[in-house]
DNA sequence: CCCGTGTTAGACCACCGGTCTAAACTACCG
DNA sequence: CGGTAGTTTAGACCGGTGGTCTAACACGGG
C-alpha cells in the first residue's frame, strides 16, 4: 500500500499502468498474470512498478477496487433491504442482482477480473492484499442476512456463518452458471429470478422437508 | 501417464515418494507445492520424478487417485438413489454424505488434497491431467440429480447443468463451513441434516416463493 | 554550482516446472 | 568372465516467475 506516491503520477500514466494491469490479470488470472508483460505493456520499468506498488496482490488490489466502484457507480447503491416484509426483501435482492448482472456484463473485463478473484482467492499472500475488500463484501452480505431475517425472509435457525457459507457458494455457482451462458438479455430477467428464488428456498424460513427432523 | 514404470518400483520406494508428494500437495496446494521440496523429502532426483510421471500434474493425479480409492474403499459404493420415493432418495444421500465427511475427517491429509483441488481446478493444464477424475465425478453427481428427478426428490424446471453448478456450489459452501468448525463428532448427523435440508430445498421440487413467477 | 530528494532502470536473486544428457547400474548373452 | 544393450539416476541447465537492490538520473532550492 504505498499508493500515495502512486496518486501523484499524471493522471494518463495512472490509466496507462491500471489498464495493462487489468488486461493481463482479465486475461490471465490472478497467479498466472505476469508483471514483467505487465511492465512490459505499460512501459515502464520494474523498479518503477514497486515504487508504487507492494507486490503483485497490491497492485491486483488497486486494479479490482478500482473496477468494482466503477461498477458500483453504475449500478447504484443496494437500497434498503427491511423497509418492506419478505417479499419486498426478496424483490429488491432480485432486482439489484439483475443491475449487477448486466452491468457484469457490459464490463467484461472487470467479469474475468472477479472470476479469477475467486479461483485464487485461497491463496493466503492474496488474501492479505484482498482483505479489506472481503472484510468489506463480507459484513455487506452479513447485514443483508441480518436484514432479511429482521423482516422474516431469512431464517433464524442455523448459525449466521452457514447461512453465509451457503450464500456465497449459491451465489458463486450462479455467477460460474450466468458467465458460462450466451447472454440472452430478453431471457435473463427470468434467469435471475429462478436463480434468487433458489436461494430463497435455501435459506429462507419454512421447510421443504417432508423428513421429520 | 509414465505410471506402467512406477508401479515397476519397489512398494516402499513407492510409498515414500506418494507420502512425499501427499505432505507437500495437502500442505501447500496444487499450486504452490514444489517439486524440488517433493523430491528432497522423497530422497530421489528430478530426473527420476520425471522418469515416473509426466509432470506435476501428473504426480498429483496419482496421489488423488490413491487418496480417493481409500476414502471410498472405506465409504463403501453408493446405494442405489431411485429405489425408494423422494424422501427416500434424500435420507440416502444425507446418509452417505455423512459417512463421507466422517471418512474425510479421519484423513485430514485427503482432505486437504481436495481443498487444494477445487482451488486449482481453474488451472488448465491442471484440469488436463485430472480431467479423468473430474469426468468420473461430475456425470456421477449428474446421474445422482437425474435419479433425484426420476423419484420426484430433484426439480425438473430447471437446466440440468444449473442444478449441477448449484449443488456444488452448496457442496463446497458447505465442506467450507464444515473444515471451519470444530468436529463435534456426536453433532454431526444433526449438521449434515440441516445442510442436505438446504441443498434439497434449492433443488427439490415444490414453491418456498410466496412471490407470483 | 551543488546538493538532496524523488524517481527510474535493470541487473540480480532464489526459486519454479520442465528438459536433457551423460553416467551408473542391471541383465542378458556369447 | 567380458561386452553390450537397456533401464534408471543424477543434476546441470533453460526460460520464466515475483521480488530486491543499487546506481544513475531528473530536478527544484539554496
Amino acid at each position: 500500500m504505498v499508493r500515495p506516491r502512486f496518486a501523484k503520477l499524471p493522471v494518463h500514466q495512472q490509466q496507462t499502468i491500471v489498464q495493462a494491469a487489468l488486461d493481463e490479470f482479465a486475461a490471465h488470472g490472478f497467479r498466472d498474470a505476469s508483471l514483467n508483460r505487465i511492465i512490459e505493456t505499460a512501459g515502464i520499468s520494474k523498479g518503477s512498478l514497486y515504487y508504487y506498488f507492494d507486490d503483485k496482490s497490491d497492485l491486483f488490489a488497486y486494479v479490482a477496487q478500482a473496477g468494482l466502484g466503477g461498477l458500483f457507480e453504475k449500478v447504484g447503491p443496494l437500497p434498503p433491504l427491511d423497509a418492506g416484509d419478505a417479499d419486498t426483501f426478496w424483490s429488491v435482492v432480485e432486482d439489484y442482482y439483475l443491475r449487477l448482472t448486466r452491468a457484469l456484463q457490459a464490463s467484461p473485463q472487470v467479469a474475468a477480473l472477479l472470476r479469477g478473484w475467486s479461483a485464487a482467492a485461497k491463496d493466503p499472500e492474496f488474501q492479505r492484499a484482498t482483505g479489506e475488500l472481503e472484510e468489506a463484501s463480507l459484513p455487506w452480505i452479513a447485514q443483508a442476512l441480518a436484514a432479511g431475517q429482521r423482516v422474516g425472509a431469512v431464517r433464524a435457525d442455523l448459525p449466521d456463518s452457514l447461512l453465509i457459507a451457503v450464500t456465497l457458494g449459491i451465489g458463486e455457482a450462479m455467477d460460474v452458471w450466468l458467465l458460462a451462458q450466451e447472454p440472452h438479455d430478453d431471457a435473463l430477467p427470468d434467469v435471475i429470478a429462478a436463480l434468487v428464488d433458489m436461494l430463497r428456498r435455501a435459506v429462507g424460513p419454512g421447510a421443504a422437508s417432508g423428513a421429520p427432523g
